[in-house]
DNA sequence: GCCAACGTTGGC
DNA sequence: GCCAACGTTGGC
Protein backbone atom coordinates (compact mmCIF):
# COMPACT_ATOMS: atom_id res chain seq x y z
CA UNK A 1 0.00 0.00 0.00
CA UNK A 2 2.29 2.86 1.34
CA UNK A 3 5.73 1.78 -0.22
CA UNK A 4 8.68 3.01 1.84
CA UNK A 5 10.05 6.51 2.09
CA UNK A 6 6.54 8.06 0.48
CA UNK A 7 6.30 11.23 0.69
CA UNK A 8 3.53 13.64 1.32
CA UNK A 9 2.76 17.22 -0.16
CA UNK A 10 0.68 19.98 -0.16
CA UNK A 11 0.42 21.73 -3.75
CA UNK A 12 -1.15 25.30 -3.65
CA UNK A 13 -2.66 27.30 -6.45
CA UNK A 14 -5.07 30.33 -6.86
CA UNK A 15 -8.02 28.89 -8.40
CA UNK A 16 -8.56 32.33 -11.15
CA UNK A 17 -4.84 31.28 -12.29
CA UNK A 18 -5.52 27.24 -12.12
CA UNK A 19 -7.78 25.36 -10.25
CA UNK A 20 -8.83 21.64 -9.00
CA UNK A 21 -11.36 21.40 -12.01
CA UNK A 22 -8.82 22.47 -14.92
CA UNK A 23 -6.61 19.37 -13.62
CA UNK A 24 -9.03 17.03 -13.10
CA UNK A 25 -10.86 18.21 -16.70
CA UNK A 26 -7.34 16.83 -18.26
CA UNK A 27 -6.64 14.37 -15.84
CA UNK A 28 -2.82 15.41 -16.18
CA UNK A 29 -0.60 18.82 -15.77
CA UNK A 30 2.92 19.70 -15.36
CA UNK A 31 2.91 21.58 -12.11
CA UNK A 32 5.50 24.57 -13.49
CA UNK A 33 5.81 28.11 -12.78
CA UNK A 34 7.55 27.96 -9.04
CA UNK A 35 9.77 30.45 -8.99
CA UNK A 36 11.12 29.78 -5.00
CA UNK A 37 14.06 28.17 -4.48
CA UNK A 38 12.24 26.36 -1.43
CA UNK A 39 9.86 25.42 -3.57
CA UNK A 40 11.58 24.23 -6.28
CA UNK A 41 13.74 21.90 -3.78
CA UNK A 42 10.59 20.25 -2.71
CA UNK A 43 9.43 19.45 -5.90
CA UNK A 44 12.93 17.85 -6.63
CA UNK A 45 12.62 15.34 -3.49
CA UNK A 46 9.37 14.02 -5.19
CA UNK A 47 8.94 11.00 -6.15
CA UNK A 48 6.83 9.49 -8.17
CA UNK A 49 4.11 7.77 -6.47
CA UNK A 50 4.13 10.90 -3.68
CA UNK A 51 1.22 11.92 -3.06
CA UNK A 52 -0.64 15.79 -2.55
CA UNK A 53 -3.55 18.13 -1.17
CA UNK A 54 -4.63 20.39 -3.69
CA UNK A 55 -5.24 23.65 -2.19
CA UNK A 56 -7.11 26.73 -3.43
CA UNK A 57 -5.48 29.88 -2.09
CA UNK A 58 -6.90 33.28 -1.70
CA UNK A 59 -10.11 32.97 -3.47
CA UNK A 60 -11.13 29.57 -1.61
CA UNK A 61 -8.98 28.71 0.93
CA UNK A 62 -9.81 25.20 1.18
CA UNK A 63 -8.00 21.98 0.41
CA UNK A 64 -9.77 20.44 -2.59
CA UNK A 65 -8.73 17.32 -3.73
CA UNK A 66 -5.83 14.70 -3.89
CA UNK A 67 -3.68 14.03 -6.67
CA UNK A 68 -0.75 11.85 -7.29
CA UNK A 69 3.01 12.85 -8.34
CA UNK A 70 2.89 10.98 -11.72
CA UNK A 71 6.41 12.15 -13.28
CA UNK A 72 9.51 13.09 -11.42
CA UNK A 73 10.79 16.31 -11.86
CA UNK A 74 12.36 17.63 -14.76
CA UNK A 75 13.54 21.16 -16.51
CA UNK A 76 10.33 24.05 -15.98
CA UNK A 77 10.08 24.93 -19.94
CA UNK A 78 8.48 28.09 -19.14
CA UNK A 79 11.45 29.22 -17.15
CA UNK A 80 13.56 32.16 -18.74
CA UNK A 81 16.73 31.20 -20.69
CA UNK A 82 19.32 30.72 -18.25
CA UNK A 83 17.01 30.12 -15.22
CA UNK A 84 16.80 26.59 -14.42
CA UNK A 85 13.31 25.70 -12.40
CA UNK A 86 11.81 22.26 -12.54
CA UNK A 87 8.12 20.85 -12.76
CA UNK A 88 6.90 17.75 -11.87
CA UNK A 89 4.08 15.97 -12.85
CA UNK A 90 0.42 15.88 -11.28
CA UNK A 91 -2.41 13.47 -11.99
CA UNK A 92 -6.05 14.01 -9.91
CA UNK A 93 -6.99 11.24 -7.59
CA UNK A 94 -10.24 12.19 -6.18
CA UNK A 95 -11.83 14.90 -5.46
CA UNK A 96 -12.92 16.07 -1.53
CA UNK A 97 -16.66 15.41 -0.67
CA UNK A 98 -16.50 17.96 1.72
CA UNK A 99 -13.59 20.49 0.80
CA UNK A 100 -10.95 21.30 4.32
CA UNK A 101 -11.10 24.44 4.87
CA UNK A 102 -7.64 26.66 6.30
CA UNK A 103 -10.03 27.52 9.35
CA UNK A 104 -10.22 23.91 10.02
CA UNK A 105 -7.03 23.53 9.56
CA UNK A 106 -5.64 26.29 11.57
CA UNK A 107 -8.05 25.06 14.98
CA UNK A 108 -7.20 21.46 14.47
CA UNK A 109 -4.91 20.42 17.30
CA UNK A 110 -3.07 17.97 14.95
CA UNK A 111 -2.38 20.45 12.43
CA UNK A 112 -1.02 23.17 14.75
CA UNK A 113 2.69 22.77 13.21
CA UNK A 114 1.67 22.67 9.60
CA UNK A 115 3.78 24.45 7.36
CA UNK A 116 0.71 25.45 5.37
CA UNK A 117 0.47 27.95 8.19
CA UNK A 118 3.60 28.48 9.34
CA UNK A 119 4.98 29.48 5.90
CA UNK A 120 1.76 30.54 4.51
CA UNK A 121 3.97 32.23 1.17
CA UNK A 122 5.57 29.24 0.06
CA UNK A 123 3.61 27.22 -2.90
CA UNK A 124 5.24 23.59 -2.46
CA UNK A 125 4.65 22.33 0.95
CA UNK A 126 5.61 19.17 2.60
CA UNK A 127 3.32 17.48 4.95
CA UNK A 128 3.56 14.51 7.76
CA UNK A 129 1.91 11.59 6.98
CA UNK A 130 -0.01 12.52 9.90
CA UNK A 131 -0.92 15.69 8.76
CA UNK A 132 -2.00 14.34 5.36
CA UNK A 133 -4.16 11.60 6.40
CA UNK A 134 -5.89 14.22 9.07
CA UNK A 135 -6.96 16.54 6.36
CA UNK A 136 -8.33 13.76 4.43
CA UNK A 137 -10.19 12.33 6.75
CA UNK A 138 -11.77 15.74 7.98
CA UNK A 139 -12.82 15.88 4.17
CA UNK A 140 -15.10 12.55 4.58
C1' DG B 1 28.12 43.24 2.33
C1' DC B 2 24.44 46.18 4.07
C1' DC B 3 20.03 47.95 3.75
C1' DA B 4 16.24 50.66 1.86
C1' DA B 5 12.88 50.34 -1.65
C1' DC B 6 9.94 47.74 -4.10
C1' DG B 7 7.21 43.67 -5.77
C1' DT B 8 4.52 39.47 -4.74
C1' DT B 9 1.77 36.35 -2.10
C1' DG B 10 -1.99 35.38 0.54
C1' DG B 11 -4.74 35.97 4.79
C1' DC B 12 -7.88 39.07 6.97
C1' DG C 1 -8.32 47.40 0.44
C1' DC C 2 -4.90 46.66 3.83
C1' DC C 3 -1.06 44.59 5.81
C1' DA C 4 2.46 41.11 7.20
C1' DA C 5 5.90 38.17 5.53
C1' DC C 6 9.36 37.39 2.30
C1' DG C 7 12.12 37.69 -1.78
C1' DT C 8 14.65 40.58 -5.01
C1' DT C 9 17.03 44.56 -6.61
C1' DG C 10 20.17 48.22 -6.68
C1' DG C 11 22.70 52.11 -4.56
C1' DC C 12 26.35 52.89 -1.61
Amino acid sequence: MNKPGKQYWLLKSEPSTYSWDDLMATGHTWWDGVRNHQAKRNLMAMQVGDEALFYHSVHGKCVVGRCLISDPHQPDTTAEAGQSWVAVGVKPVTAFKTPVTLEQIKTHPDLKEIALVRQSRLSVVPLSQKEFKTIEALSQ
